[in-house]
Order: C-alpha cells, then structure tokens, then sequence
RNA sequence: GCCCAAGUGGCGGAAUGGUAGACGCAGGGGAUUCAAAAUCCCCCGGCCGAAAGGCCGUGCCGGUUCGAGUCCGGCCUUGGGCACCA
C-alpha cells in the first residue's frame, strides 16, 4: 500500500490549479461575488507562522466559497514601504529598493508551497510606482476637495543624528542609535481631515454588524465622544491677549468643587508667560523633553508649574483658583486648559495634595458604604459608577438629589442659562498627520514655490518616483540632501522651486490597497466598474493589532474617496465582515552569558526532555520561558518552510487550524504538527481502503448509522466553517473520520462517506482532498465540486436523553422520544428512582422542562 | 496611566444560561511483531470508595437565577492598542 507521501502530490496539485485557472477572477453575473482578503504582508523576507495562521484561514474561506457557487476575489501584495528597509541599507549597505523586492521575491516562493488559491495575477506591491503614482493621484484629490492640509506639528528629534525619530526608535528618552536626549520640535506637516468624519465614523460602527464588538468599542472609545461644558474664567491681572482662559469640562457638574486651573505647556498663555519667567521656561522645557505619546505623558509623575495668575469663579466674583502650567494636559484635546476639581478626579486629587490646594466636594454617595471616607476628609478621590446615586452638597444648580448622567445635561443648562458657556460635543480623534521625514515612502506630491506656495504636481508629471541615487551613510533624509530630485520648477509659475522632501505614512498605502485589487492595472487610482463589482471587502482577516489605526484610517479613506468620485456610493464602509486571529506564539529558551544577560536559542537547537531543556550541541541547560509571540529577537521561531519540507503544506495548514479558536493565540509545538501529520496519514490510509472496497450495500443499520453521521459532519463542518469555529469544525472531523473507520457499512455507504469526508477537508488541507477525491472516482477537482448539502431528515434521532437534575444536581437520565409533551417528560423524570427516593413522597415545589435539554426539580 | 480582550484537566481546547472537560496531545495499560517502527484497542480532572456511588472543581471575592464556565459588580494575572513599528 502506498504511504501518504505531501511532497508527491502538493506541487502536482498545485499545477493542476494554475492549468484550470479557477483562481482567476473576473467578473461575472452568473455568480454571486465574493471578495475575501487577508491584511497583507510586509515583506521582511522570511514568512512566519502568523502568516501561514493568516492566509490558511483567508484560503479557507475562499475555497469554501468557490465550492458553495461564488465568484471569488483572493488577491495578495506587499505592504512594502517603511522603516526597515531603510535600516537595512543603513546597517549592511545596498539600497532600499533592492532589498525589499529581493524580500518579496523570496516570500513569494515561501508562500507558494501552501497551495493558497490566490490570483497572483493581481498582485502588487505599495512600492511600485504604478501604484503609488495613483496613490499621488489620489493626494492631489484629497487637496484639492480639502481632505488635507498643513499645520504645525511636534515629532521626535535626535539632536546628535540630525533626524525625526520614530516612536520605536526612542528607548527611555534617548535616540536608539545616538543615545542622545531626544527633543521635540516643532514641524510643518501634512494632516488629513479625520476629524471631521469622527461623527461619521462613529455612528457608521453601529452598521457593521459582523465586525467583532471589540474591535468597535476599541474604535468608538479612540474616537471618543464626549458631551461637556466649554466656559472661559476671567484672568485677574491677566497678560495682553489673555483677559480669559476657555476651558473644556466632560464634568461641569463639579464647578463648584473647582480649586486650580491647569493649562498645557503648549498652551498659547504658558508660551507667553515663559517669556518672562525663567522658570516656568525651564519647567516647559522639561515636559517638552517629554515622549510624545501619549503612555508617556500618561504614565510620568504629574507636575506643576504655578504662574502666579488667579481667574475667577464664574458663579462667585470673590473665589480665586490659581493657575497652573501641568504637564499632564493635552494641548490636542478639548482647549488645552482644564479646571481641577480634586475630590471627584485621582489625578487631580494627587496634584492638589501635592501643591497644597484645597480639596471640595461637589457630592458624596446618597447611600455610603462602610468605610466611606470624603475625600476633603482625606479619602481618595470619588469616582461614582455610573448607576450610583449621589447627593450633591455643592451642586451647580441648586438641586439636592441628582445621579451623574443627568447632572451633567442639567448642570451644562444651567450654565448656558446663566451664560457661563455653552454645551459643546467634543471629540478625542485628532486629525491624522502623514508626513513621514523619511525616504522609502511615497512621495508627497506637492511643490514649494516662493511666489506660489504650496503648489500640487500636475497629474500628467505622476508618479513622482523616489530617486535611486540615494546613499544612507548619514542619518537623515537622503531626499533632502538630493539637489536634482529636490530642485524642480514649480508647476504653476514655472520659477525654481523646491519639492516636498517628505513621505507619507506608510498607513495611506494600506488605506486602499484592497479597492486597488479591483483593478491593479487601471490608470486612475480605482476603476468604477470593477470597485462597483468587487467591492466591499466581504470577509478581512487580520491581526487584532490593526483594530484601531489600520482599519479607522481605511474606513476614512473609503470617505474620502468617495467624494472624490473614485468610488460608489455603497463603499463608505470597506469591509462587511471582519475577523481578527491571534497570534501564533512559541516557548522562549534561554540561557545566562558570564554577565547574566539572556541569551536566547532556537527551538531547532533545543532538546526538550521531562527533566527540562538543553542545548542539543553542548548540553548546557537551558530555561523555557512561557509562550510569546514568536519574534526573531527571542529566537522563538519556527520556519514554516522547514515545516512544509517536512510534513507537507497540508499538514502546517491542518495545525494551525485545529488547535486552537482562530481569534486567541496558537503555540506552536512540535508535538501538535506531528499529531496533525499522523492524522493526515491515518485519512490517506483510511480512504485507500475504502477506495478498494467492493461496491455494494451493507446492513441497512450501518449503512444507515454511517450516513446519519455524515450528514451531521456536513451539518456541523459547515457550521463552524461559517462562523469561524474551524477548531471546533476540525474536531468535528477528527470524529467523522473515527466514526467511519469503526462503521461496519458497506463500499457505496463508505465510499460515499469518504467522498465527504474529502470535501469537508478541502478548504483546509486541499491538496490530500484532491488525492483523496481522485482516488474515489470523484470527477474533476474537489476545489471546484458543489459543496455538500446536510439532508434535515437525517440529522434528527428519534429519541434523547434527557439529564434529570433535583436542585440544579444532575441525579440521573432518561431517555424520551423526541417530541414528547412537557408534561409527560415531566411525569417519567418524577417517576425515576432517584427522583421518587429524593422526594421522600412530598411535592417538588416546581419542575422545569426545557424540551430536548434538561429537566430541573426543586425540592 | 487610559481603552479592549483572555483566564476551564499535565497541555491545546469543547460547551444557543441547561449532563463541564467534546476532539486532539502527553501519560498509563494491552494487542500485533523474533524485535522495533508503524498501526489498532482500552483507561485517563481531584479527593473518598473494592464497587455502586458520593463530595469538590472552569483565576479570586460577591450577586442574579430552578440552574452560571457562560449574565452582573468588584479584584488579580496575562496579552493587544495608545496616534511616527507594521
């Protein structure tokens, strides 16, 4: 008998495929479209087990969509712009460009061996000038509807480099390659209008109903809207231009527990100030030393700076709260000024504490629990839940009783009707900045002229290509130092002018590559035909690591295009559904060098035994550190490619689908793809007999039992195909398999079993269902057969067995015909021993029947 | 610090508010074999018990319910994100 052998059919199939061409797409109105996409790769060079996770499942999904009737769209490209392109050139030399298409040249042929039914013909990469010429194309349109436009700005500098420094790039204030202090300093730059669609883009969540809800309140709580009061105090003796400071309160409420006012060192009043005040100048300085994220700001010790001013009380002349400069208060959020109310906030309660001011309480709990300390009393700060009713003892509005919610609408009222400001909805989303001081990215096509300004290229002059003469011997933009690129007269007047030196964010390229795929060769930037056709995306899969920025900037461009004409109507949400998987993650070995810092080894030099781990080549023990993520800083990584060398593509996909739910993490263990392996071969094995049984029908009961368990397989496979349940759908098969192994049914019954048995495999490991699929005389490729139909009728038994519980213990069981009244289930579970036994003769105070489920009596 | 998740046997995990531990791995026992590999069969949460059976058990504390892994409140731990990593 001939052994399950992967390496002899995978490539067999896989040409099979390619010469029927059914992973071409094109459109068709005989078929219902179907347009499936995994976030694509950046090209690193080395594919890894999250993208095998990945694209398995995107492959999954597509073929059972081709199976069930669809005309499906499964493209793949290169997110291939970006920092480490760079760094690579800086680190071992060569240029950018080569190193990243070498990359994709080398993870196209890692990838092809999984056999993933991808129409390769589509393929692009964000680095191709096709594309982000078009991409150019679509700036210029942006500019000109007014998406875009140019502010001041704050970014990371490395004083010692000369250079912008990414977020990444800072390690505990300093440069990562400098080790210099890093700055902040202040920088033109180019913003979309994000903030103008918050609301839009808020309530729009409400539709996507097959978006997980996580990934929706992550991105209503990033966009963050709030309703507040936006009142000025009155500056005693304040500087020219500053007679009042405008604040913004979420919690009006607790005006009257008002003690400081606290305002941004970015805030136009501390800029003024510290002109003549060389300590708060010194004290600026320090925040601006400061990260610009904002866990940084979050997380350092909250600091003040005293200017000496006093504003007053909007409700009482003679109460004078004094101004602070805090390093704690965003000047992009609300109007970069505050009013502290210590007793109902812990932050500003510290902050009180810790500059002597006076702590008042606006409200304490209607009902205190034990313990209850006010914090005027010394207390923390009291934060009520939002269903908790308190009683206000310094209320706005004169009230005595009120719960949060409304005292915050009834205290804004009366505020405005007082007028002392007015209700204002604000939002935390700020405009999205895209101008990146870096090289490998896409130009911005826009001009610097004197006498014009800011001017936009011409469409026809597009692309505008980065040049290859770049060196990256110098920290810094190579496109800065680039006379003959950057030099260029200007496109309106014609006289010398400058071009923009900086990129953009490589997220614009990820904001509509999925609408490129429609038409990847149009020379506009979308095709309305086939954007029509194809879009929206029906199912995205990606990592939950893109659940705010990636999608919120994807679902703005699906906007922004829109009203710039470059696509329909229906497209304002990109992405019907969308599925976020986990990781895959592996054990961490590490060693101590003689200095006790880790040294971390590979998964393949390691010998794991009972007694622990050690280095296969000398021995030496090694510690394992609980599964991360696999990253090739910790060496826990293990080649897909030496995988599918090994087992099969089949195999790899097969595991990283059964072990675990497709949204949490998976750990890769050696011991799992074996078994996975093992499983394939017992298949291969089980249907080659099969195949050879003579034709012909069993007992009417195996061959009965053995349909009845197939028909639950489609039912149950199919399920769990449609709800991202493969584990579960995998266990369902691991069970079909031993059911059909064990069936004493006859050659037709187990043939036909066994020819399910393919198809439900075939999404999943398709190449052995191909195999399988021949070698029982299926006709054509199992890809494209119809996928199997689960019979109602035989999914149905006649009777069940129902769990008897007394008190909510289970006791005992019975078993019942299907459909059996409630009542007469009811008197043959009161007639069962144990039952009777329990009840002693007395009367169940109440008997719950759930038909088909259970039965509960309360004694 | 803030936002969002997750936590179930030795391990990965299953379970529309209804028999907790499906399915798989590891482990134990057996069959086959000259022997091994491969394969096949049985057992497998903890405690008590010869068994029948009983008690306990889904991170921790409380609550709702006839019934909670599942719902609610409060914690703990781990992971993801925090706007220039992709």
């Amino acid at each position: 008998m001939s052994r399950y052998s992967a390496a002899a059919i995978e490539t067999k199939w896989q040409e099979a495929w390619t010469d029927a061409g059914i992973f071409r797409a094109s459109r068709s109105e005989d078929r219902p479209k179907y347009y499936v996409l995994e976030m694509f790769p950046y090209p690193s060079g080395r594919i890894h087990m999250g993208h095998v996770r990945n694209y398995t499942m995107g492959d999954l999904i597509a073929r059972y969509k081709l199976a069930t009737g669809h005309n499906v769209l499964h493209p793949m490209g290169w997110d291939a712009f970006g920092m480490p392109a760079e760094n690579a050139a800086m680190e071992k030399g060569g240029h950018p460009r080569e190193w990243t298409y070498s990359n994709i040249a080398d993870m196209r042929e890692q990838m092809k061996p999984l056999g993933l039914s991808i129409d390769w013909s589509r393929e692009f990469a964000t680095c191709d000038p096709e594309y982000y010429g078009q991409q150019q194309a679509l700036f210029i349109d942006f500019l000109e509807k007014g998406l875009v436009y140019r502010k001041n700005a704050v970014v990371n500098w490395d004083p010692v480099d000369m250079t912008v420094l990414a977020n990444e790039q800072v390690e505990n204030g300093r440069g990562w390659r400098s080790g210099a202090l890093v700055e902040r300093r202040e920088l033109t730059q180019w913003f979309f209008r994000i903030s103008d669609f918050a609301e839009d883009l808020l309530d729009a969540l409400e539709g996507l109903d097959d978006w997980p809800a996580k990934v929706k309140t992550m991105q209503a709580n990033w966009i963050g809207r709030s309703r507040g009061l936006q009142f000025a105090f009155d500056v005693i003796d304040g500087p020219e231009g500053h007679g009042e400071i405008e604040v913004y309160t979420t919690r009006p409420d607790t005006l009257m527990g008002a003690s400081f006012i606290g305002v941004s060192p970015d805030h136009p009043l501390a800029r003024q100030l510290e002109q003549d005040d060389a300590g708060l100048a010194a004290f600026n300085a320090e925040c601006r030393r400061m990260g610009t994220s904002e866990e940084e700001l979050e997380k350092a010790e909250k600091k003040g700076h005293d200017t000496g001013l006093r504003v007053r009380h909007p409700f009482d002349d003679s109460w004078e709260l004094p101004v602070y400069v805090a390093n704690f208060i965003l000047m992009d959020y609300g109007t970069g000024a505050i009013f502290g109310c210590p007793a109902h906030d812990q932050r500003d309660l510290d902050f009180a504490r810790k500059y002597g001011l006076p702590v008042m309480d606006t409200f304490v709990p209607a009902d205190p629990p034990e313990g209850f300390t006010r914090p005027e009393a010394g207390g923390p700060a009291y934060v009520p839940p939002k269903s908790e009713t308190v009683r206000y003892v310094r209320p706005v509005t004169g009230g005595e009783m009120q719960t949060g919610d409304d005292a915050v609408d009834a205290a804004i009222a009366h505020c405005e009707s007082r007028g002392v400001g007015r209700g204002v909805t604000n939002y935390r989303l700020r405009d999205w900045g895209l101008s990146r001081q870096r090289y490998w990215g896409c130009p911005i096509p826009v001009v610097h002229c004197d006498s014009c300004g800011v001017v936009p290229e011409r469409k026809e002059n597009l692309p505008i290509t980065l040049p290859d003469d770049v060196a990256f011997d110098q920290p810094g933009n190579p496109l800065d130092r680039h006379p003959t690129w950057r030099d260029v007269p200007c496109p309106n007047c014609g006289a010398p002018a400058r071009r923009e030196t900086d990129t953009m964010d490589t997220f614009v390229d990820s904001s509509w590559y999925f609408v490129r795929f429609t038409a990847p060769r149009a020379v506009t930037p979308t095709d309305l035909d086939d954007a029509t056709y194809w879009m929206n995306v029906d199912q995205y899969i990606g990592g939950i690591e893109h659940a705010i920025l990636h999608l919120l900037y994807s679902r703005f461009f699906a906007r922004a295009m829109q009203i710039c004409g470059h696509l329909p109507e229906k497209c304002r949400e990109p992405f019907d559904a969308l599925f976020t998987q986990g990781m895959v993650t592996h054990a961490i070995y590490v060693s101590r060098d003689e200095n006790d810092r880790p040294v971390y080894h590979f998964p393949d030099d390691v010998e794991v035994h009972e007694s622990g781990a050690r280095l296969g080549a000398t021995g030496e023990p090694v510690e394992i550190v609980p599964s991360a993520k696999m990253s090739k800083s910790k060496k826990n990584v293990v080649d897909p490619v030496s995988i599918i060398e090994r087992f099969g593509a089949d195999t790899a996909r097969w595991f990283v689908l059964s072990d675990s739910p497709p949204e949490r993490d998976v750990e890769w263990t050696d011991a799992g793809a074996e078994a996975a392996h093992k499983h394939l071969s017992r298949v291969y094995r089980l249907v080659s007999e099969i195949a050879r049984m003579p034709a012909g029908a069993g007992t009417a009961e195996a061959d009965d039992t053995l349909l009845r368990e197939m028909h639950r397989a489609i039912h149950d496979v199919t399920g769990g195909v449609d709800s991202f349940g493969f584990n579960a759908a995998i266990a369902r098969l691991y069970a079909f398999t031993n059911a059909l192994a064990k069936s004493e049914a006859g050659g037709d019954a187990k043939r036909q079993a066994a020819r399910t048995l393919a198809q439900l495999m075939a999404p999943m490991t398709p190449h052995l269902s191909e195999e399988l699929w021949t070698m029982l005389g299926g006709e054509g490729l199992v890809a494209t057969a119809a996928w199997p139909r689960a019979d109602e009728a035989m999914l149905v038994d006649e009777s069940v067995t129902l769990p008897v519980q007394i008190n909510g213990k289970r006791r005992t069981e019975i078993r019942v015909p299907r459909d059996m009244d409630k009542a007469e289930v009811e008197k043959s579970a009161l007639a069962t021993d144990a039952v009777t036994k329990a009840l002693d003769g007395a009367q169940p105070r109440k008997v719950i029947v759930v038909p088909g489920r259970i039965v509960n009596v309360v004694i």
